[in-house]
DNA sequence: ATACATTCCGTACCATAGTACGGAGTCAAG
DNA sequence: CTTGACTCCGTACTATGGTACGGAATGTAT
């Protein structure tokens, strides 16, 4: 149960076996040795996808996964410790972002629940905070 | 001041012309008629058009996009309540991934702080949490 | 041992969100 | 009234993050 096939990875991980090839392709992933034609998985490497995804959905984009993942493996502390402040910042940006649009959306939806017709000012609501994060 | 030519209102959001132009091909903004072959813009054109950015850097495909502007459009405040709810739950998924990252990582910060060498877990600072967003 | 499923690998294709390019027209200053 | 900047429009190219395809080899169940 430590030796996965690349289907049982993928799966796992709940990601499709094109996209675990194209994360080798990409470095992400190690390409382990065959056993006999087929490469074989342990859950290191579920684990280390499953990070992948993970920081994905932070909204890392594959490239920025590729420097945490250097930066897991550095044994220079310090460049870690400065490269992870770098990463925090641009975190605590995209979640003012987004809780600015919450904000927007919330208020939409409270407004725009009762009130017979008209226009739903969702454009006005998101005119506060001008906050531009890209 | 309240007729801008493509490049002034481009130059107000922070975006290219081209930019500008994509988005009309996108249908997210609409073409003025011309004012003897040049458009101009107004201030409604440069809320949207910041609309369309904020909304974006908040997280929202340009169809999600397209989908919120038709909201903003729609007299079925129902509906439009039932489409604001779908994208906060949305938001607030991704919220809570920008946060388990931002918590990993700065507690990644933390620990390789100081501390002579050797790598640093950031793997194992995400393995808690197993959220999947996307 | 004979199907049938999986794996392997390369190459090709896809959607999203732009960016670049080139030629023709237009506008503003000197 | 010409020079230079900006606009218009179509078409093409780019990067990112995959997905699909096809043929050969290998694995698994009956």
């Amino acid at each position: 149960m430590n030796a996965m096939s690349i289907g049982q990875l993928a799966k796992s991980a709940e990601v499709g076996v094109e996209t675990v090839r194209y994360y080798q392709r990409r470095g992400l992933l190690g390409v382990p040795p065959r056993d006999g034609g087929i490469r074989r998985y342990d859950k290191e490497d579920l684990r280390r996808l499953r990070f992948v995804r993970q920081a994905q959905s932070a909204g890392f984009t594959l490239d920025e996964v590729t420097a945490l993942l250097a930066l897991d493996a550095t044994d220079d502390r310090e460049r870690a410790r400065v490269l992870a402040l770098e990463r925090l910042d641009n975190i605590d940006k995209k979640i003012a972002a987004l809780q600015a649009a919450r904000t927007a959306l919330a208020q939409l939806a409270e407004t725009c629940a009762r009130g017979k017709t008209g226009p739903c000012p969702i454009i006005q609501a998101f005119d506060h905070g001008t906050l531009q994060t890209k």
